[in-house]
DNA sequence: AACAGGCTCAACCGCAGCCCG
DNA sequence: GCGGGCTGCGGTTGAGCCTGT
């Protein structure tokens, strides 16, 4: 095994990208794809290392990167999956469309784990050691409540939600239960629709804070108005608070 | 206006696992 | 089955920005 020794080489930039490294990666990847990431930037002409190029592509030139403020029901959704799958910021990412590991990774450490803190949930520290664990893929269902989670059985992977989840809507359920089939796999053109439509004239159809200017401010002790997606919430967690909680994962 | 402390986030580091010869 | 190379991941860092005094 061992590391790449490509970071290594002498030469080599590093630091933050120029607008004109960002382009010739662009205008590489958008003619070639990818490939091979060590290869990559010697044949693009770029003096960086290929784990360089792969982390300024996919935490920031990915053309289907969403780039701003999380949503309040974004927000809400790393909580819930991080109580369910711990620091797998990866995994939890590929739930959240749009959305890299790093930017969660640091809305997490930056945000949420403070704001939990300041209610005196200290978010546990899963026990999630080993990566090659199976996990049944589930996906949060953060549409709006009018497309209410599909109705069906409970399964042997439902996901053992937290007791402190929906901090920022004052939505505090006690050993609810992420169920797996209450989550239906998000289709990936969902943000782009939800997002697309935040701008249009049926922007009224959706949740009152998804465009993130009426986030909760923990420090003003401020709440969100009780909009839509806190009653989504709300529901499934009522629904399914008598629900077996799953083996740890 | 100046300074200090806090916060954010892009980027780096190094490990672990996967893949392939 | 083994070993080396590559990729992906999570943890950490630090520069720049923001906010309060």
């Amino acid at each position: 095994m061992g590391r790449s020794p490509c970071c290594e080489k002498m030469g080599l930039k590093k630091g933050p990208w120029t607008k004109e490294e960002d382009q010739i990666l662009v205008d590489y990847i958008s003619r070639h794809g990818h490939g091979n990431w060590r290869a990559l930037p010697k044949r693009a002409g770029l003096l960086r290392c290929g784990k360089s190029c792969r982390l300024r592509w996919i935490n920031y030139l990915r053309p289907d990167i969403k780039r701003g403020n999380f949503s309040h029901e974004e927000e809400d959704a790393i909580i819930k999956l991080h109580q369910a799958l711990g620091n797998r910021w990866s995994v939890i990412a590929a739930r959240l469309p749009g959305r890299t590991d790093n930017e969660i990774k640091n809305i997490w450490h930056t945000r949420l784990k403070k704001r939990l803190n300041d209610y005196g949930l200290v978010p546990p520290q899963p026990s999630l050691k080993s990566k090659s664990q199976p996990l049944k893929p589930f996906a949060m269902d953060l549409q709006t409540p009018s497309s209410p989670p599909h109705s069906s059985t409970t399964t042997s992977t439902d996901v053992h939600a937290s007791s402190y989840c929906s901090i920022s809507s004052h939505c505090v359920v006690s050993d609810a239960v992420l169920l797996q089939s209450d989550l239906p796999e998000v289709d990936e053109s969902f943000w782009s629709q939800v997002f697309s439509s935040e701008n249009s004239s049926d922007a009224g159809d959706l949740p009152a804070t998804v465009d993130g200017e009426s986030r909760f401010d923990s420090t003003k002790n401020e709440t969100y108005e009780t909009n839509s997606s806190v009653e989504f919430w709300h529901r499934l967690f009522s629904k399914t608070e008598n629900l077996p909680v799953l083996p740890e994962l």
